[in-house]
DNA sequence: CGACCGGTTGAACGTCGTCAACTACGGTGG
DNA sequence: CCACCGTAGTTGACGACGTTCAACCGGTCG
């Protein structure tokens, strides 16, 4: 964890004061996504004691590192980010994109230290959920208990998609369940189901679909050429949904 | 999950009768690294409440299939269990092997409802958790909420690790960090990390490690012939620790 | 005993990675 | 403003790694 960081950490964890930076979760638009969906109002208020703290991040930040103290997990208001492990000698795998709404850090609890690197591909703003201030409302508010582990369960589920994906599936797969995948949630949050801007590079993608780079950028050429889709360069247009699940579903071989 | 043991759970969960069917979690030998590690012995003592049932599965026997209603977890005594997914063209991905001390259905809670097969490799005995009486005692007992909640991070952390492997790991560098990891799991629980006989096929090897059968045995084999190990059918005696890890870790390339 | 399942091994093939050249884009500085 | 550089992306040729298909072996169970 960068030093700016914990100092902010610091600064607004102990001492509840403020109204003003504090992000009332009651007003939060990202409310049914985010953790304290599934509460009710009165709860809801009851979580002021959360002291979520909007931080701005700018592109290229790193929200946390592997092997640094854990202390606080992120939701991400707005902004996209990418997760990452890296290995001894220096290869490293994408393991997730993350945008609003969705909570990174959760791999730090096991060992009280980062499991890997969470970093912005975009500048946007995350909300700093101190894990102690969880645990202790989690005692308090049920519903939150129960959400939180509803959040870790998907996790575990949303990786359990992964390997299956790295596993089993075929190049030009991967690459129409991650378009898919994509294009839903971003529609889940208001934005095109059909068009849209990707955040990371084709690098990135290929890494997180174990492929490399040349082999992504051939497929997008190659749906382009199908009709499936619509590149340039970061902009991406899905011509032909059902044609994309075929590939991603059945794969006629 | 099958009727016997929707039966067994409604037979144990609602009226705490019993000590003698009870497993105390007290005297269980597994208290280090099941769901109670990390207690202090009063707080165990509370675990009653929590009504560990033990039962006893049979190789081949489903603890729970993907689609099943979600109400417990499973905290593995003995024996080996495999989980997989499924996707819906019939193509299966092996999720995971489990041994004594780790929890099972995790990924049921997100959605009420399993995401995955649970499958005994071996005839073994289980702890049924109903997690409804997890969610209360985690309120009463917060260190284990807590400990749960590592628990399931933990989880996360084990599919980062397999991501990273299934992601940009080559097929002889996943077999070696799967022995590598079997080994060292094994011999946590007190069996030797040299000398093991495998519980799954080849198949499931290959299907966990993201590669064909005969890849996994022809891999065996060429481990064979550089003196790295020794096999036989299903055992498997680990020669030279030191270029395993070298394979896994630095390949030389 | 025969059938079946799990495992091993060989040969041919194909997908994807590697290496390399080239293009496009965006930011910086003269 | 344009020239320049570095980064991101595209495309081709070639080769390697792992898959596919197939034959064969050994143990186990009906």
């Amino acid at each position: 964890m960068n030093p700016e960081m914990t100092a902010e950490l610091k600064r607004y964890t102990t001492p509840l004061d403020l109204g003003a930076l504090k992000t009332a979760c009651a007003n939060c638009n990202l409310r049914e996504i985010c953790l304290p969906a599934g509460l009710t109002p009165h709860e809801v208020d009851q979580l002021d004691e959360l002291v979520y703290v909007r931080k701005k991040v700018k592109r290229g930040d790193t929200l946390y590192r592997a092997g640094a103290k854990f202390d606080a997990l992120y939701a991400v208001r707005s902004g996209f980010f990418k997760t990452r492990v890296t290995m001894p000698d220096g290869r490293d795998q994408v393991t997730g994109f993350s945008m609003a709404g969705e909570i990174l850090g959760m791999d730090g609890i096991s060992q009280d230290k980062h499991n890997c690197d969470a970093i912005a591909l975009e500048d946007g703003e995350i909300c700093t959920i101190p894990y102690s201030h969880l645990e202790r409302l989690s005692i308090e508010v049920p519903s939150l208990q129960r959400h939180f582990h509803k959040v870790m369960s998907r996790e575990i589920v949303r990786e359990n998609g992964v390997m299956m994906l790295l596993g089993t599936m075929r190049a030009d797969e991967r690459l129409a369940a991650f378009l898919l995948n994509l294009s839903q949630r971003l529609n889940a949050r208001g934005y095109s189901a059909l068009e849209f801007h990707l955040r990371m590079t084709r690098e990135e993608i290929g890494s997180y679909l174990g492929m490399k780079l040349e082999t992504v950028s051939r497929l997008f050429s190659k749906f382009q050429a199908n009709g499936l889709i619509a590149v340039d360069q970061k902009y991406v247009h899905l011509r032909n949904i059902e044609g994309l699940r075929e590939i991603y579903a059945h794969h006629t071989r």
